[in-house]
DNA sequence: CTTTTAAATAAACACCATTTAATAATAGTT
DNA sequence: AACTATTATTAAATGGTGTTTATTTAAAAG
């Protein structure tokens, strides 16, 4: 009943977001409601709308956050590495990794859907790029090439490397236990960087062999 | 209240499946409850539960039926092509097409977590295993090896084209616009299979440059 | 024609996100 | 010190959800 004072706005805000971070780890965030959150920092739901919009910002906040510790993780990676390819294989290593130690709270990332438009998702997209600029650098020191096809050629590998994580962790078993997701990283991209590495003229042969050129019977 | 025989059981079975597509389609899956379809069909929700245990059952029915779609397009595409790499690039093309067409559904079936389980989970299995198939299937006209290489290369390379086609759906703006998701998937095959084509000694050098080695600083 | 059985429903339960109005405690002002 | 305004907090209400229950209705079986 209106006691004031005990913890202030951004203390709540802060223990809000923890409390629903582990709520999330443990149950998935299938398993997130206002209701146990603010039970579980004691308060009442009521509170909770006085911190945050709604339960979306409050799953935003979260995902930035989960962003901002994929991206130390990644930086950290590579100072365990020197040669480009091996950095490009330690950033694969430790993003599997992630995903797989922090598997609800990373697919919340990817999955959730913010019914909240054009709120803060400029800041995700900037999150992400970051993620990107980690692999072109390491592409770049790899082979000589106009920034838009380093451009292009991070985010086709890293979206690669993303589908790898997803089915890495996937409840469903689409994939016969056989097959780690290290292994597939390091399959796609030693054959990736491959041909990165040696087809100088890879560009003209991707444009040559778009789909409506005629094969012979 | 209780006239029978109207409809059989399998055809409001049928029914139920194609409304709650119509739903999914239209709202998202998030969207979907068990009442709109009820109504959608002209009954009440109680009768849903005499068909299907519950609304997992329903959406794993529907993700069943969707990848069955999906295993159709993809057989249909290798149709339009001659040489292995051109069907390769066919089967991306309309994966990544297909999940922009019916972006709600493709998400629902891997995104979707199944809390009953243990039930037909391994049908869910070797429907995806049949999606790699026609993927081995060309990696074999391509380069002669091992059936474990072969499998591994398919799932490397599709949960690659996978990747892709998640990020190119994402209602985040996680990527600049200017990159399509077939730039991308086609960038990443050519690359990819060049790699895959020339490098025979490529699984030596995959293992050699295992994490462990040191690097000189 | 009565009994059994199956189909369908209405209503209930326990949750959920979000909003509303009410209340308690503090801060500022006289 | 008393009064007001403001802010923090809650309880309760609204309308939604999945699922279960008991109940009714219609058809089939005897």
């Amino acid at each position: 009943m209106g006691r004031r004072g005990e913890h202030s706005k951004s203390e709540i805000e802060c223990m809000a977001l923890e409390a629903a971070e582990a709520i999330i780890e443990e149950e998935g965030y299938e398993g997130l409601s206002a209701r146990k959150v603010a039970s579980a920092i004691g308060y009442t739901v009521g509170s909770l709308y006085f911190v945050f919009r709604n339960l979306d910002e409050l799953i935003q906040r979260i995902n930035g956050r989960t962003l901002d510790q994929l991206y130390a993780v990644q930086v950290d990676a590579l100072t365990h590495c020197r040669l480009p390819q091996q950095c490009v294989m330690e950033l694969a290593t430790v993003y599997i990794d992630f995903a797989a130690q922090h598997p609800h709270r990373w697919r919340m990332i990817f999955e959730h859907q913010p019914r909240d438009d054009g709120l803060s998702l400029e800041i995700y997209r900037e999150k992400v790029e970051r993620l990107y600029e980690l692999v072109e650098k390491q592409l770049k020191a790899l082979a000589a090439r106009p920034d838009e096809e380093i451009a292009l050629a991070a985010r086709a590998l890293w979206n690669g490397v993303h589908g790898i994580a997803i089915m890495t962790i996937a409840r469903y078993p689409y994939m016969e236990g056989k097959l780690s997701g290290h292994q597939l990283s390091t399959h796609l991209i030693n054959q990736y960087l491959t041909g990165f590495r040696t087809t100088e003229i890879n560009n003209v042969i991707t444009r040559t062999m778009g789909r409506t050129i005629d094969y012979p019977k």
